[in-house]
RNA sequence: UCCCCGAUAGCUCAAUGGUAGAGCGAGCGGCUGUUAACCGCUAGGUUCUAGGUUCGAGUCCUAGUCGGGGAGCCA
């Protein structure tokens, strides 16, 4: 990082601070989270300062000394933004091991400058207290400042860089799939329209519709809903791909797990049947969910302490369980006979609701379940159809407590069966012309599933609306910030 | 999209149709190597918007806007 005065020791991150040994004289950037003055020792004051590098921030002790104590030092509150140089020193106070010691006498060199403070502390909008999420939502630019959305940004990070490792040490190559698509065949939902007709004066075509042949791509275009069918293509070229970016989803669900713009991760493997997916669905879990405890135990203590005190007891068993494999019919007939009143009856052919999702998890099987093997007539197209004719190879990962975490299938590799199940769903071939040429040229077996990136976050950190765990949420009716 | 709940000080919430309050935060002072600090004082209000009922509306009625919970759909 570039210093911003010669004179000063090399800026040091809260973070490193706090692991570093005492004696050394330090330089730290970062914002006050909180003030306390003591009349002690001359004259104190204790600065609790954040950087966002780690969970914790720093003290700093403040010498009534120091020429802009009475000036500034008093009048700093939660938010001003500062410049400390001082000692790092063992902390005679409880509650933290080190400090910044910092005292203007020349052979110490401490010294606090202040880069900006806060206009109105009466109003500023992140004040000392504690918040609600509700209203931390409506100021997502300050938000990032708190305990918890600061944690969430690191989880998130971690988690991310985890995803990322976890294929690229298998040999999987991420491939960025595109955003905008002109086809409209993803099927997975309701899109957002990418134009640039004028909507006021709109050109038409003869019978009245938008003339969509001289918009900016000479055809309808949208945000894409999946990267799914394109990553499939270079599956069957690179054999183990995956794609990991944002998704667009213009349904009107208003609800703590849905969001309009999400992200998506999306692994494809070639030579691959659906027993393979699941075991790689297992471990990717398995992985991401080791990572974050391992890398991040300041973040996850505070989750586990103040968000949902169930939630590193619910990873770590996640992650020493194997899971357990089930088919849909086997799954069906267990919850029919396991004498449980449900809402929504269960019966073979119909999906499964939350409620039995978490009585076989939770209350028959007890940990964390594949389902396999659904009816046709519930699941997409493309998903392989088994040998009984009246089920396809698609598989759910599910959880206790969380409910479906992953989505995937074997895909259709066979053109004749792939035509005949788009026929079925009255779905034109002409439009998965390319989607239809891999089955045509050196077709191969391959496999494949969805994880929604917001989701795993809730899971890992158990913050209960899907609306905090991004930075800046998307949801019907706001796209603010 | 459907059902339910809510909107009052910077924030979280009180207030029988009759003078709008508290806690936290903030400011000032006191105390203390403090750390969810503590004690005292002070300031802070177009009660979401637009109509309506009433002698009188934060409170009741209608419509709207925004937010939350649940359902559906899904990731």
């Amino acid at each position: 990082m570039t210093t911003l005065s010669a004179s000063r020791p090399a800026t040091i991150s809260v973070r490193d601070a706090l692991r570093a040994e005492p004696g050394r004289r330090v330089s730290i950037h970062g914002w006050v989270r909180t003030r306390r003055d003591s009349k002690a020792d001359g004259g104190l004051s204790f600065l609790a300062v954040h950087d966002g590098s780690c969970f914790d921030p720093i003290q700093a002790v403040l010498r009534a000394s120091l020429p802009n104590y009475e000036q500034e030092v008093l009048h700093l509150t939660a938010g001003c933004s500062v410049e400390i140089t001082g000692e790092l020193v063992a902390s005679q106070g409880k509650g933290q091991s080190v400090e910044v010691n910092v005292d203007p006498a020349p052979e110490k060199g401490g010294a606090i400058r202040v880069l900006g403070f806060v206009d109105d502390p009466d109003t500023y909008p992140v004040a000392q207290k504690r918040h609600t999420f509700e209203y931390l939502r409506e100021i997502a630019h300050l938000r990032p400042r708190t305990n918890t959305f600061g944690a969430v940004a690191r989880v998130r990070h971690t988690l991310a860089m985890a995803v990322h490792r976890f294929f690229h040490e298998r040999g999987f190559f991420w491939i960025h799939t595109p955003i905008i698509t002109a086809s409209d065949c993803e099927g997975a939902g309701q899109m957002f329209r990418v134009s640039t007709l004028d909507a006021v004066n709109m050109p038409r075509t003869k019978d009245g519709q938008p003339d969509y042949a001289q918009d900016f791509f000479g055809r309808q275009a949208h945000l894409t809903v999946s990267g799914q069918l394109n990553v499939e293509t270079y599956a069957c070229a690179l054999s183990k791909v995956y794609t990991f970016g944002p998704t667009f989803r213009a349904e009107n669900s208003n609800t703590s797990r849905h969001l309009a713009e999400f992200w998506m991760i999306e692994p494809e493997i070639a030579f691959c049947d659906l027993a393979g997916d699941a075991d790689l669905a297992e471990a990717f879990v398995k992985y991401l969910f080791k990572a974050v405890l391992e890398e991040r135990p300041d973040d996850m203590a505070f989750f586990n302490e103040r968000i949902d005190t169930t939630v590193i007891k619910t990873l770590e068993f996640l992650i020493e369980t194997p899971f357990e494999r089930m088919t849909y019919t086997d799954a069906v007939s267990t919850l029919e006979k396991c004498g449980e009143a449900f809402e929504y009856p269960v019966k073979w052919g119909v999906d499964l609701q939350s409620e039995h999702e978490r009585c076989l998890t939770e209350r028959i099987v007890k940990k964390p379940v594949i389902l396999m093997n659904y009816p046709k007539d519930i699941k997409a197209f493309y998903m392989r159809l088994n040998d009984d004719g009246r089920t396809v190879a698609a598989m759910d990962v599910l959880a206790p407590k969380i409910g479906e975490i992953i989505g995937g299938s074997q895909r259709e590799e066979r053109l004749d069966v792939l035509d005949r199940r788009l026929d079925e769903m009255k779905l034109s071939k002409a439009d998965y012309w390319w989607y239809r040429d891999l089955r045509r040229y050196g077709t191969v077996p391959h496999a494949g599933f969805g994880l929604g990136f917001e989701r795993l976050i809730q899971f890992a950190t158990g913050m209960a609306n899907i609306r905090d765990v991004i930075p800046f949420p998307r949801t019907p009716g706001n796209a603010e910030f």
